[in-house]
RNA sequence: UGGCAGGUGGUGUAAAGGUAGCACAGGAGAUUUUGGUUCUCUUAGUCAGGGUUCGAAUCCUUGCCCGCCAACCA
């Protein structure tokens, strides 16, 4: 009995352990709240994906809530551009902050914490230059030494302090550094820096500021003073969390607790900010939401639901071990998201012709067709069905090899929701490629109500030659040929797949004329699709989100 | 040769000293008017050595391997 409990029990991630923890021993009145505390100097990826699902989720689960906070203390690269994406895309994602915040406004509490670490001695203004200061840092191995400015007065620091945020020092001439030791170990507690001056326009307070905070003396201020309980971030900030907590120490604030789980690396994709805008600003890529681009907005261009994105963030879970996560577990759960929720049309990508010679000519039969077998209340549409038809090309063979179902000379086929055909002459051109196929149908075989007693292997989907509405089809592939680009020789760029994005024209049956963009479609038989974002009723355009499981091209044809 | 954090099937992730489980991927079959879906079944794993223990993925120890850290980036 109690080990029948325990199996049902979804086992909790190191994290909810914590908290479960601290909700137990009544830490932080029972109180918790988290924050997604994101840049704003790119988009937001896949990676930001797992974060966000992460904070919220906890918030969520242990009846908290979660804020929404830009770490803007780097103006150069910073602007309101990225501010507005992340917003759109953590709603997009299903998620809602109870506070949106900045860093920026705690810029004068900010000013006021340094002014109390430098009047405890524990901060000095130093006149050395960037490489200076490198230079004494030390390295892993061999301990700094000490800057000749760090046993400057408090009061002679005071004034510099004051100096600098005036403007009346030049960039880069100075800078505030904590007092700790040129000798520690961990390189972040070698005096590291608390302010820069920096004379550029930050997107929100303007030209209020010269100086900026750096990360360390921003990030864990900003978590105390919104007394952040839990703040989650990746691995490589784990070597900050001394200086996180000395800085809240010495200040004598609210001691929010950092908590480090591993990034998500994805196969054939790259993650880092850096790596995405080098492909947006060499235009290797249309764009951010390039359905290529691993971003939450190409991801939603490329048909990807905010729901699949939640539950793929749930099964790849949550650890401290560094992960690169197969591609396909995405993909499945968009197929399984997709596949209960699109709606089912015919669409031929790559055409040839079928004439049923028993089939008058002008004759337009509508066929009912199941919009989603999945979901019998999406009910029917019409196909036509007419003298003149169009398959697939790889669905007909002229020398079939065995276990071919579909189309060959002398052999039948099913055509979706409409008759069975049977291939009687193949008609060709000059230099050999096959003009059209000629068929005649079996008319007492129409779906639904089927006399002919005849059973075949394939069903094709097709579409009417005279009716079909051509429209533009955009087939991606994987942004990169490798497994993982970032881990290989030489520049990442070198192994981007040059078939990543083939453009066609495709031969929809009539019902997708009223396609919306942003809606997804199954195209039978070959894979999910999304209406593009610039398609209209005069031009339509398909994003192929992913293809359909396909048995018989993987067992090799 | 410094500090820190990790190492469980192909990929992820559970098992908190007591049956190594789940998902994806792979394989076989059944169903199917999508070679889709669904349903069965299945291959495959505790980094290595030593120790503690009745019993070790788990504790101790040594070694090996991977990652992060020396931006006026976050």
């Amino acid at each position: 009995m109690n080990t029948d409990e325990k199996k049902d029990e979804k086992s909790l991630h190191f994290i909810e352990e914590i908290v479960e923890e601290d909700l137990k021993t009544g830490k932080n009145d029972g109180r918790v709240l988290t924050r997604f505390p994101p840049e704003p100097n790119g988009y937001l990826h896949i990676g930001h994906a797992k974060s966000i699902c992460l904070n919220f989720g906890m918030a969520q689960k242990y009846g908290g809530a979660t804020n929404l906070r830009f770490d803007d203390t780097n103006p150069a690269t910073e602007d309101v551009e990225y501010v507005d994406s992340i917003k759109y895309d953590v709603q997009w994602l299903g998620f809602n902050w109870v506070q949106e915040l900045y860093a920026s406004d705690y810029f004068g509490q900010l000013y006021q914490f340094a002014v109390e670490l430098i009047k405890k001695g524990l901060a000095y203004v130093d006149d050395s230059s960037a490489e200076e200061i490198a230079a004494m840092k030390g390295t892993p191995t061999e301990p700094g030494t000490d800057s000749p400015y760090r046993s400057r007065s408090v009061e002679e620091n005071l004034a510099l302090f004051e100096e600098m945020r005036q403007g009346k020092c030049a960039e880069g001439s100075r800078v505030l550094r904590a007092k700790i030791d040129m000798a520690a170990p961990n390189m972040h507690l070698r005096d590291p820096l608390m302010y820069r001056i920096k004379y550029a326009r930050h997107h929100r307070t303007g030209d209020t500021w010269c100086i900026y905070p750096m990360y360390d003396f921003a990030h864990g201020q900003s978590d105390a003073i919104e007394k952040i309980t839990h703040s989650i971030c990746t691995l490589e900030f784990i070597p900050h969390r001394p200086l996180y907590e000395w800085f809240i120490e010495n200040l004598s604030i609210f001691p929010s607790k950092q908590y480090e789980f591993a990034r998500l690396n994805l196969t054939y994709t790259v993650m880092s900010k850096r790596k995405l805008l080098q492909l947006v600003n060499e235009k290797h890529v249309s764009g951010w939401n390039d359905p290529r681009m691993p971003t939450i907005s190409g991801l939603r261009r490329r048909g990807y639901t905010p729901e699949s994105i939640r539950n793929f963030c749930d099964r790849i879970g949550i650890a401290k071990r560094d992960n690169l996560i197969d591609m396909s577990l995405l993909e499945f759960c968009i197929r399984e998201d997709l596949n209960k929720k699109a709606l089912r049309r015919m669409v031929v990508l790559d055409p040839i012709k079928v004439v049923i010679t028993n089939f008058p000519e002008g004759k337009v039969e509508p066929c009912p067709s199941e919009n989603n077998p999945e979901a019998p209340e999406t009910g029917n549409r019409e196909m036509p069905f007419t003298r003149e038809l169009y398959i697939e090309q790889e669905d007909f063979m002229e020398n079939p090899p065995k276990k071919y179902f579909r189309l060959a000379p002398g052999q039948m086929v099913r055509l979706k929701s409409a008759y069975i055909i049977k291939c009687e002459e193949v008609i060709k051109n000059s230099d050999d490629t096959i003009q059209e196929i000629r068929c005649t149908y079996i008319e007492n075989s129409k779906s639904g109500q089927d006399e002919s007693g005849i059973n075949v292997k394939g069903t094709l989907h097709w579409v009417s030659a005279a009716e079909a509405v051509p429209v533009e089809i955009r087939l991606y592939d994987r942004l990169f040929k490798v497994e993982d680009p970032s881990s290989e020789s030489g520049d990442f760029k070198e192994y981007l797949n040059p078939e990543s994005l083939t453009v066609i024209t495709g031969y929809a049956e009539p019902a997708l004329r009223e396609a919306q963009p942003g809606e997804s479609f199954q195209f039978l038989r070959k894979g999910y699709f999304c209406t593009d974002e610039e398609s209209t009723t005069e031009k339509l355009i398909f994003n192929r989100t992913v293809t359909l499981r396909d048995n018989w091209a993987k067992s090799g044809k």
